[in-house]
DNA sequence: TATGAATGAGTTTTCATTCAT
DNA sequence: CATGAATGAAAACTCATTCAT
């Protein structure tokens, strides 16, 4: 065996490796996807392994080969999807954008995440609530870089010919509530739901006017309400 | 045994069975916030009759004399808080008020009950969606009419001088959504929470405004946010 | 409900805790019973608690409502068996008899021991080493006493007229090695062993016999062995 | 392919079927040591395949490659280290030599094997009772045997001048049960037992004296041994 | 009615074994 | 041959439910 061949060995080495990885990646997604849909539809107490390994069209022990147990799925699931999504990326892009268009680009995202693959992911915001270090993990990962920034727009245009003088840390939450309680609403309705996937640009723009004439600065105009 | 005797056991009966109801009723109501308690605390699937019998300080058999079973308590559950809450009083009473002041009592009455007893409640809207049954119950009995309700005021509030033409399908959603998301992230930020029980009023006023002013007909004044 | 009834109630509650803490302690028993039957038949390992609750004649769950899991059944048949066995009673009692008759009275109750009883505990000796805390316990509580009091008998009997300079902690540690591996040949040869229960006084009376003789000062003599 | 090449494949082959031959020899060797380690550490129950191949450093698949299955590992292991090992050696050759030494030698030989590689080997006999076959193969060719030649040796000596009368049946297995017996202690006692490699000599000389003194003729008197 | 020990169906989890690479 | 991912049979263990007291 010469050095050629080594390096050849190597490489093949390397390459089968790279391989593996690929596959045992797909491999975990798989089995989380298929848990995500058991979760979803039954709730974590509820499911059961062989669901999901029936869903992924496994064997009950290969789940086991790529999670330590069945919890180990739901923090699993947690982290993917929860924490690590991918509103950071809009958290930090918009920054630099025109912040007029702030909030309406922040609820579009949020509202065609919501209404659309967040769907599945709703049971989360409830198992969440039985792991502290998940839930503190979310909160500070998640939940309060995003509520921060809406309070950071909100002060920032409170002033005349802007917003009004609100609560922002009252008015921000609301925002985000807004948000996840119309999930659930959408799931609660099923059929009779009147958001469609085609409206979610309008429905977006409809709420995003709500809130904007909402915290306009009422001195500009003879009061809104009264 | 004479009649006399068997007219007094009468009575007795009579007396006791009263009194048994009673017993029964309040019996029921402990096991079942015990219940409500637990679940909440666990979720359904992790919570355990020796949980939920401890918790009400009696023993496992008694909870089967006075539910079916575990799911039963669920059920019982979800009619007691969930079906059959106060909402519909609200509803019926506030028709015959002062609609300018629809809004503002509304939220605050759901704020209240959102940040206050309903904070245990909230598994309730995860779980009733394995109960299809249930959910359409909810649905039909509580959430559509209370939409229906919101939509109407809005529907006959839109015109010159009041409401901007907006889609009423969508604006009340977001409202309800509102509440349901606050309740939410109370529950996620615990005690970074900045909603307090003493400011509940404060808040309900801040939301309220910022929703009549956000629906409020942009042509009043000159345009609110452009 | 006056002072006499409320003392009637306490006897009776008292009464049936009594009662009910003799139930218990028998079940535990029973338990016991089988798991010793299975494990020593089986081992532990190859051993299933379908086995146990079989051969207790009880349903699995019940085990379970009185142990903790498989190990504690092991642990506790240990601490039962092994640790606090009536071996204690022999060195205590024993001291104060004539110690002429030390050797064979010691010799004869392990050997009544080994060769009755504990045949189903052998396993014991095996298991215990993978239990480390168990081992030590074993130890410090059972085998180390026990070779101590032999080691003093000796020690104590050194001299003119009695017995041999001996290594006394190699003689001891033969000696009750002697009766563990008694019991370990038995369980081999099962049908073709010579001990039988009739004969275990005349056992350990040959067996004495060539230890005393094999101990005793060769002075006596001209020198037994050179 | 000529008949040449024919040739030269069958040549080839021949080697290569005599260098696998070694090389599956010393790949067997190298799973049974692997799969004594594991066994002895943790009990047949408890060890697992996973353990065996990682002990060896080889694959899970490859154990299977050269042993059917786990039970067969097991079995293998006792039929080469408790029935064919250097016993019969011993009983063979000690027969042509001066029966004067032959208990000396004997014990000798017996605990420099038991105090030394036997440690691992003790899960063999408690594991042995589970496989009657193997129990019978193991009493039949290598117990009984060892018994016998010692029976004999006694019943042979048994006379004026040189052992008492005793029962040889008994003696015989006690001395057996003695070095089983000091094996298990050595591994219960761990680094508290007096049994150093250094000293095996030694021992086995003060425990051949023990006997032989015990055995010896005590009407005589005048040398027991000799 | 109140109770909780007994129960086994149903889960999670392990791990020997197979087999495609 | 070597390998280890895939597998499901079998085991441990849980817990809702029953029922005798």
């Amino acid at each position: 065996m010469n050095e050629y061949s080594l390096l050849l060995i190597s490489k093949m080495t390397d390459n089968k490796k790279k391989r593996k990885d690929q596959t045992t990646e797909a491999r975990k997604r798989q089995i989380l996807d298929a848990a995500l849909s058991v979760f979803s539809r039954k709730g974590f107490g509820e499911a059961t392994i062989v669901d999901i390994a029936g869903e992924a069209g496994i064997g009950i022990g290969t789940i086991y080969n790529y999670y330590k147990n069945k919890e180990d799925l739901l923090v699993s699931l947690l982290a993917r999807n929860l924490i690590s999504d991918n509103l950071n990326q809009l958290l930090n892009t918009t920054v630099v954008q025109d912040d007029k268009q702030f909030m309406e680009l922040l609820l579009e995202d949020r509202f065609i995440f919501a209404l659309g693959k967040a769907q599945e992911l709703l049971f989360l915001f409830f198992e969440i609530q039985r792991y502290p270090k998940l839930r503190r993990q979310y909160v500070s990962q998640v939940l309060s870089p995003l509520i921060d920034r809406i309070e950071q727009y909100i002060h920032m245009k409170i002033g005349p010919g802007n917003f009004r003088n609100v609560n922002e840390k009252v008015i921000s939450r609301a925002l985000i509530g807004m948000i996840i309680g119309t999930m659930i609403l959408k799931r609660l309705e099923l059929r009779d739901s009147p958001y469609k996937k085609s409206g979610i640009k309008t429905i977006s723009k409809e709420l995003s006017n709500l809130v904007l004439y909402g915290l306009a600065d009422k001195g500009q105009c003879n009061s809104a309400h009264r």
